[in-house]
DNA sequence: AGTCTTGACGAAATCGATTTCTTGGACTTC
DNA sequence: GAAGTCCAAGAAATCGATTTCGTCAAGACT
């Protein structure tokens, strides 16, 4: 590999006939007289000057470039909230990139590590675990943001939704809907929305009239499609099975989904609420009741809170809890 | 925002008693005497010292870093190839930045552009358009490797599969099925994967027997999801409709099934088949044809054609096509 | 014993942009 | 006309790791 021909600000300089200096200040908006900054844009244009980021950066200590941390680049979820930073962040003029964790806190650490390696401008991060380590961030006084999760620490900011009030009006509107066992398919135990999501679930269990009120339907999944089918199947073959089920993501609600039909059983017959809207080609979604999650927003809401600390401001935490739209649609 | 008190090669120095030069060849690997190894790395053990990205790339002109730009993020196609670039690259030791285009060929400049002034080792490039501009990468003598469409360039390693033999057996798989009025809705015409699978499509309709053999039953659409349902709306609206189509990606299959869906049709009934896999939570995919598009592979053969050049190798541009595997699979 | 080789390692240059410090000229002001 | 003010712009330091170059000492060989 050959030397990349980079043009530097010394060669602009050079042609222009000024100082390196000058060509810094013209291309940061500092003030030269207009012959200069004549000069050197003729010179810039002609030389297709780019700044070198990586020079910039080892000077000015911070990069226009924000890392954003997820569990898993397949879950669509993701990719919406992913949207939703990018969006925002663009508005700004920051540049994302996006790192996939695959749920692993090693990966996790590592990009965590890069991130600060890289003098990234800050990092949203949505957990792959409770148990995540962002000591290093706070230590370095790097921006973060939590999304999704909250991290249970009272110091960062976060974004999330509220996920048992959007669990208790899923189930509820199953036992609205006339079905009386409802069962209850969510995500690892260590994970906090999956417990939040539960805990909704089973406020609306003990209100439910006919109510089995106990855990017996309770499964606990990994929010993975194949769990949700597994946690299904194994719902489905109690000697009294559920005629309902709220499922706490969308994956596993596919998942689940498969089993139904697996079984010949199917909405609007047998009961599904899910939190958060189902991955997009469910053609048949009908009688499917969804608590819609609000991805892109919870992207747009944590890189707001993200820039407004990279701006400079230096408040006590803020945690952001956007509300799940308790009117649950029925799609389509 | 105070400063971040990064722990410096210096500062290992001062604490360790020797050079800065030393730390460095401790922390690369050259050789240096047991003593001074051991001094160096138990005071950066203590300081908890990671060396600075920006000013290794500064001086060494290069980092670890790939980008992989592609169109959309929220197809799970190119997020499979996301996965597989990102499991071939970290093997390597390189991370993955992750840059979405939205199929904006001016957003696309922009990250190539960033690519180039951030010094990554290497890009991976899913054009969003035939007419991408990747002569400032060549220019500047940087890896690239264009993935899933090629970019008419022979100078250039890419990675494809063989879009007209998928397209043709689809297509021939349904006529083998039975159907005889078999449609195509294809991607935009423009984007060459949307040509050649179509191509395949067509010469199937002229062997097939009491093939229709004209373009009637052609649509070009968006490859996303509404494209697909509006253009199979349109076939099911002709006075002589199909009863069967070939879809030529995922996302507009959704669409497609979806609108077959408000007719009070469905495979296997009416015949479809698909080039690439359907987003997952396609629970009733019974009597779908898939022509399964190795999106994993192709990221990782990408990877790997771009390690090599990032390694030094210097050697004529290759093209990878990999094969869909002609057996057509019927989902579950 | 004296020269040569070898190898460890420190001093200093380097990557490219930013920023402080300094200089010199133009313009005020009494 | 002399002293003071202001400002554009060049010289040089800086960010932190790498790497070349040179030094010095220990061991090898004639």
């Amino acid at each position: 590999m050959t030397q990349p021909p980079m043009v530097t600000i010394y060669q602009v300089a050079a042609r222009a006939g000024v100082s390196p200096a000058t060509v810094s200040r013209v291309m940061n908006g500092t003030k030269v007289s207009a012959e200069s900054e004549r000069l050197v844009r003729a010179a810039a244009a002609e030389l297709a000057f780019t700044p070198n980021r990586t020079a910039r950066r080892l000077r000015g200590q911070t990069s226009e470039v924000i890392a954003l941390i997820i569990p898993d680049i397949e879950n669509p979820f993701f990719t919406a909230l992913a949207r939703g930073v990018e969006n925002r962040a663009r508005a700004a003029g920051y540049s994302v990139v996006l790192c996939n964790t695959d749920d692993d806190p090693a990966r996790e650490a590592t990009y965590i590590d890069i991130a600060l390696a890289e003098h990234m401008a800050g990092v949203i991060l949505a957990p792959a675990d409770d148990a995540s380590d962002v000591s290093r961030l706070i230590a370095s006084n790097r921006p973060v943001v939590a999304v999704d999760r909250s991290l249970h620490r009272p110091d960062i900011d976060a974004v999330t939704v509220d996920n048992r009030a959007g669990g208790l009006s899923a189930a509820e509107s199953l036992f609205a809907a006339g079905f009386s066992r409802v069962g209850c398919i969510t995500g690892p135990s260590s994970v906090e929305t999956a417990q939040l999501r539960m805990e909704g679930w089973r406020r609306a269990t003990r209100r439910g009239r006919d109510a089995v009120g106990d855990d017996t339907l309770l499964r606990y999944a990994d929010y993975r499609v194949d769990g949700g089918r597994a946690a299904m199947a194994d719902l489905l073959g109690l000697p009294e099975p559920p005629d309902a089920v709220f499922v706490a993501n969308n994956l596993m609600a596919a998942g689940a989904l498969e089993a139904l039909h697996d079984a010949g059983l199917a909405p609007p017959r047998f009961g599904l609420a899910v939190f958060g809207d189902l991955p997009f080609a469910s053609f048949d979604r009908r009688g499917i009741r969804v608590v819609p999650l609000p991805a892109r927003e919870l992207g747009e809401a944590a890189a707001g809170l993200l820039l407004d600390r990279i701006a400079g401001d230096d408040g006590p935490a803020r945690t952001v809890v956007l509300r799940t739209d308790h009117r649950l649609q029925e799609q389509r």
